[in-house]
DNA sequence: CGCCCCATTGAGTGGTTTCAATCGCAGTGG
DNA sequence: CCACTGCGATTGAAACCACTCAATGGGGCG
């Protein structure tokens, strides 16, 4: 099923089975691309959304010099250009990182299916701010946390977020990024990723080889990057209760 | 009237005169507040949302030692927090500035709201994904440029978004910050802000003094910032085209 | 008048970058 | 089968940007 890891983790249990069936119905074609491809770049207009099923792609931007600034990682269940739909225009790039599996929702299907549920719509809408708040923990990230801190804080998110969808046993997932990648989401360079690396395995914090990531200790990198999943808004989190209904 | 600035410059016009009466409409009580309040909570359950009318608001995260990082700076005509309708909590602190006027609108007139326009709907959703496309500023800013441009794409940003608004002229505008409030923003200490402010002023690029901000080269402080206004989805942007109608 | 917050400036420290070189490994072609 | 090639990872040394610590100045307000 095209859509079975959508907003796995986040409310999925919201969705009824006819906004399930509905979702799924308005899905196009299913196509596979490269590793390293550009998919969407800036300013262009955009005609569809694309649910991602398999593989990681990445968001971004450049600077002037031509280096480039990741805004977001997306895994597995996200629809990573919803956000097109109501925009219309994309003020970044996207990009795959390994290679992926992705449907691709025309707008004019989403916008039968919006128009004619309300609810659903406000899910989606949901799922676009979910970005959103990752963002902003992205923006603390870069404001407040040393190169260490940065790099734990994102492969604690990473962590969480493919747990919820199933891509994550035990701390351990695959993550096909180099160490250059990982320096462009953190605002650092590749050589001072290199040596952040090292301090973690050193510290028994975690280790990255071959695009697989083994968390050693969850609580201490955690700790180290100052992350709280509440922002992930799981089913399960923090903030306590299980997902209410969403409306009074 | 309430709703205003709501979307101003930025594809209010395509919103129907039937569409603005009903959002005037599910307005509920306005309100004042003084300077340097906290409105929401982090984690808060939110039953409302809150339409920014007059004033500056801002939205910042803790890190363990309690020193804030800005994540958001709201000017009049933004809906502060309306991502807390599909939300239903923060993830983040909302506090004010100066003092400021609100209304709020309580998420079931939302719920209303939505079931009944779904093409209203789609630019409410527009516009908190204006402030996702900000958050993602922002990250580039904090992760690719050096302390005088983040500082320079800082007020570039703010001078286009209240220019939009009919707040800004010439490059002037107020702005009740202390340099403090900027070091937050921007990930830098207050006494670099301090110097970096010198810097452009002895520069002829900007002056802020008195909660005042005077750009004198535009042109060469968005250089400076690397900032180029397509993100902020103006009507007549880099893009080119005035707003065309949403809906193919 | 005196207090407090904010702005300002100086000196020294340090985390991160820059520049540069080496290493490892997988793919390729001879 | 083994050079050749290229990318990513690794390490070292030096330079620099921003931070920390510390002190002073200025203006509004009780």
């Amino acid at each position: 099923m095209i859509t079975q890891r959508f907003l796995l983790g986040r409310g999925r249990d919201r969705m009824s089975a006819d906004e399930k069936a509905a979702l799924e119905a308005a899905a196009g074609p299913i196509c596979t691309l490269g590793p390293r491809e550009i998919v969407v770049r800036t300013g262009e207009r955009v005609t569809q959304s694309m649910l991602l099923i398999e593989g990681f792609m990445c968001r971004y931007m450049d600077d002037r010099q031509g280096y480039r600034q990741l805004v977001a990682i997306q895994v597995p269940g996200d629809f990573v250009d919803l956000h097109g739909f109501p925009m219309r225009r994309l003020d970044h790039d996207i990009g795959t990182l390994g290679p992926v599996k992705i449907a691709r929702f025309d707008h004019r299907a989403l916008t039968r299916l919006t128009d004619r549920h309300p609810h659903l719509t406000r899910l989606l809408w949901f799922s676009t701010l979910l970005d959103a708040a990752q963002h902003r923990e992205w923006i603390f990230r870069l404001g407040r946390l040393p190169a260490e801190g940065r790099v734990a804080h994102l492969m604690s998110e990473l962590n969480v977020r493919l747990g919820m969808v199933g891509l994550a046993e035990g701390g351990t997932f695959t993550l096909p990024l180099t160490q250059a990648d990982i320096a462009e989401a953190c605002g650092l360079t590749s050589v001072h990723v290199n040596r952040v690396l090292r301090a973690l395995r050193e510290d028994n914090k975690m280790t990255f080889r071959g695009g697989v990531v083994s968390i050693v200790d969850v609580a201490g990198l955690a700790k180290l990057g100052e992350f709280e999943a509440q922002y992930l808004y799981g089913d399960h989190d923090a903030w306590g209760l299980p997902a209410e209904g969403e409306d009074a």
